[in-house]
DNA sequence: GTCTATAGGCTGATAGAC
DNA sequence: GTCTATCAGCCTATAGAC
């Protein structure tokens, strides 16, 4: 699945054709793609705007990545493998799984303001369409975030932390409200300036909070009175 | 914006002409489009496979809701109107808040297994499109659930039953989770049941109890030890 | 009311010049 | 590498027969 000419290109060697560069001309084809997937689905999109925004004709999508199908692909992985790796990485960490939960929205947060601004939109947008028609590759990737943040959570029910919840409903009610939040942002933000008089929308680190703050104390252990300074805390 | 023809049909005289029945074609047209519409999104869905899914052609679909379209419009409309009234009812309701919020949340789980089982992925995908193309006549809809639920924790806040938590942020995280949930469902019962051995997936109810707990505890305002017994609670 | 037939536009992909 | 020109196919909408 991996492109060689990708690999070929990040050497970056010196151009060998009179073309100025095909290396930003491959980029600004990812980057308009991404931005308008994102903004209106696979099918939302033609070549022909795609190239335009990106200021090429249509026939270099072909040329670079072999179709509409295969570019949409293309940004599908490299962006979910990115998140799924990080995510992945904090399940298997040691921490205390209090500690985790906050990390993992915290992370979910910093990708979604930073690298990967469109993560959030597509990942709703590629469950939404359930991996029928479009890109049934994808779907490992949505099942690996799943299991990490079950496993997070199945370790904090058996070793006490958390109260007995379900995890993968848990999981459901956390990544909802993370995707909802960020793939609705600039709906909101249109909104709240379109409005009279502009409205100012709280940042999202703000939102981050308040989710780690409504997960710790909704899935905090029940803490039978005076347990705590009868056994000493929940682990040996 | 009411269709006549409807109100027409609602009566539904003896046939005036040799069809079997316009009432049905109607109908089926509705059924179908919702479905698809609800699967693949707007621009996912073509007009023929819509009418042939209802088993009829597709030049019924202009004749009956003037195009492809007023057809999503009007069922957009229907869907969303309904959802609304009760969730506004549901707000100006004299009921403590906690009460209000568990009732919200069992009817966006009433509403998405029953009568309107395709709402939350229509609603999911048009605050996705953020109502720039397409349909801007539901963007009042999404802003009256969102007033709802931020009045109900307003109230909440003041009276004291809830903690100061953002009513906005709290509104976004709850409708997040309860939209993703009953969106993904069928793609989640698809996997499950594509499984080696096949998986069984938890009825929705549980999960509708899982969020109303999780905000119940996550919400909650702070007991500060034992004021309970000296000030007798948290209202005069 | 419902059909068939067709108009006219847009889509994704590609051949070939440079 | 990038362009222009062009293809066949699908799309929505509608005219007209029944």
């Amino acid at each position: 699945m991996v492109n060689t000419r990708t690999l070929r290109r990040r050497a970056r060697p010196a151009p060998s054709t009179r073309s100025r560069d095909a290396h930003a001309t491959r980029e600004g084809l990812l980057t308009s793609a991404t931005e308008l997937f994102a903004a209106r689905g696979f099918d939302g999109v033609s070549v022909a705007q795609i190239a335009q925004r990106a200021g090429v004709t249509k026939a270099l999508v072909s040329y670079h990545f072999g179709g509409k199908q295969k570019l949409y692909l293309t940004i599908m992985t490299t962006t979910f493998s990115e998140i799924v790796e990080r995510v992945e990485q904090l399940a298997a960490s040691s921490r205390p799984v209090p500690e985790q939960l906050r990390e993992f929205v915290a992370l979910v947060g910093e990708m979604a303001t930073t690298r990967r601004p469109h993560f959030p939109a597509m990942m709703l947008r590629e469950v939404l369409a359930g991996g029928t028609h479009l890109a049934p590759e994808v779907v490992p990737y949505l099942m690996r975030v799943l299991g990490a943040v079950r496993r997070i959570v199945e370790h904090g029910v058996r070793d006490g932390t958390l109260r007995p919840v379900d995890p993968i409903f848990t999981h459901l009610s956390l990544i909802g409200s993370l995707l909802f939040f960020f793939a609705t942002q600039p709906f909101r933000e249109r909104l709240a300036s379109a409005a009279d008089p502009p409205l100012r929308t709280r940042p999202a680190a703000e939102y981050v909070r308040h989710v780690q703050e409504l997960i710790a104390r909704g899935l905090a252990a029940d803490v039978p009175a005076s347990t705590t300074l009868r056994a000493g805390g929940a682990r040996p």
